[in-house]
DNA sequence: CAATGATCCTGTCCGC
DNA sequence: TGCGGACAGGATCATT
């Protein structure tokens, strides 16, 4: 489901419900979806977030009691909050307790997805080497352009590396590639200098504009008020038949994902 | 190191 | 209606 810019909406709603409430707790309902740290303290709860981030696709939930909470959605994550969570969803694999019976609720179908309670001065060994945020100042084109020198992977399983690029999903990555008018298995080192400029520029566009209307609901993705986003209705290539100038659209698979252009206006 | 494919799971959809 | 197969927004591990 989630890509940076569904990944940064649940982030935002979390941040809000978490905004001045007590954690108490957290609990598993299916093996390996909670990782706990050898070196937890017994006192991690209760506890209150003291800052939330986001980090590619990782959030990152830093507790004053110097535990941070690390989320992951992987592909069907969800965060739902409930103010009044009593019986187990089906699919809940997790649940984030607050005060007085209120509770974040971890519902995943495909049981992917992780959180991971560690010690705050241990995130570094949690967390994999991420390459640069695709919305800062370090992803540039003369960024990009370095890091697919030489490379013959096609470019759109490049651009999902996430340690070359933290935070693109293959939504976000066939759009992009559409505005670029770049071919998805163009290898990496075929790519122009002004080629990498223009999907530098184009990434940055797509998930600016993807952020500001809620993300993407594709089948089943909510915000954590159950909201759906709506970026969906603005996808130019990705599950369409043609793009928007009436070209019929290819699906290809690349890296056992189904990639989708359109063949005429991306060279 | 780089590239590719299998794998972790469950649900849904499509064709027969 | 039932069944088998393909597919799904991600990341990691093994293999070549």
């Amino acid at each position: 489901m989630p890509e940076l810019p569904e990944v940064q909406t649940v982030l935002d709603g979390v941040q809000s419900v978490l905004n001045g409430r007590v954690l108490a707790g957290l609990e598993s309902y299916y093996p390996g979806t909670v990782i706990l740290d050898p070196e937890l303290s017994d006192d991690a709860f209760p506890s209150r977030l003291d800052k939330a981030t986001r980090r590619g696709k990782y959030m990152l939930f830093q507790l004053d009691s110097g535990v941070t909470m690390i989320v992951h959605l992987r592909m069907t994550g969800k965060l739902v909050y409930d103010s009044q969570a009593m019986e187990t969803h089906k699919h809940e694999r997790a649940r984030i307790l607050l005060e007085g019976g209120e509770a974040i609720r971890f519902i995943d179908p495909r049981t992917f997805g992780k959180i991971t309670l560690l010690k705050s001065e241990n995130l570094e060994y949690y967390m994999p080497k991420l390459g640069p945020e695709p919305l800062s100042e370090e992803f540039d084109a003369n960024y990009l352009h370095l890091i697919l020198a030489g490379r013959s992977a096609p470019i759109k399983n490049l651009l999902l590396d996430q340690r070359l690029i933290a935070g693109l999903g293959n939504i976000y990555v066939c759009e992009l590639l559409f505005r670029a008018k770049v071919r998805p298995q163009r290898p990496g080192k075929s790519i122009s200098r002004k080629e990498s400029r223009l999907m530098v520029k184009h990434a940055k566009a797509v998930l600016q504009e993807a952020i500001k209307v809620g993300g993407t609901s594709i089948s089943d993705f909510r915000r954590i008020d159950d909201k759906t986003g709506e970026f969906q209705n603005f996808l130019q290539v990705y599950q369409q038949k043609e793009c928007p100038k009436g070209h019929a659209l290819e699906n290809i698979r690349l890296g056992g994902r189904s990639s989708f252009y359109c063949p005429v206006c991306q060279r």
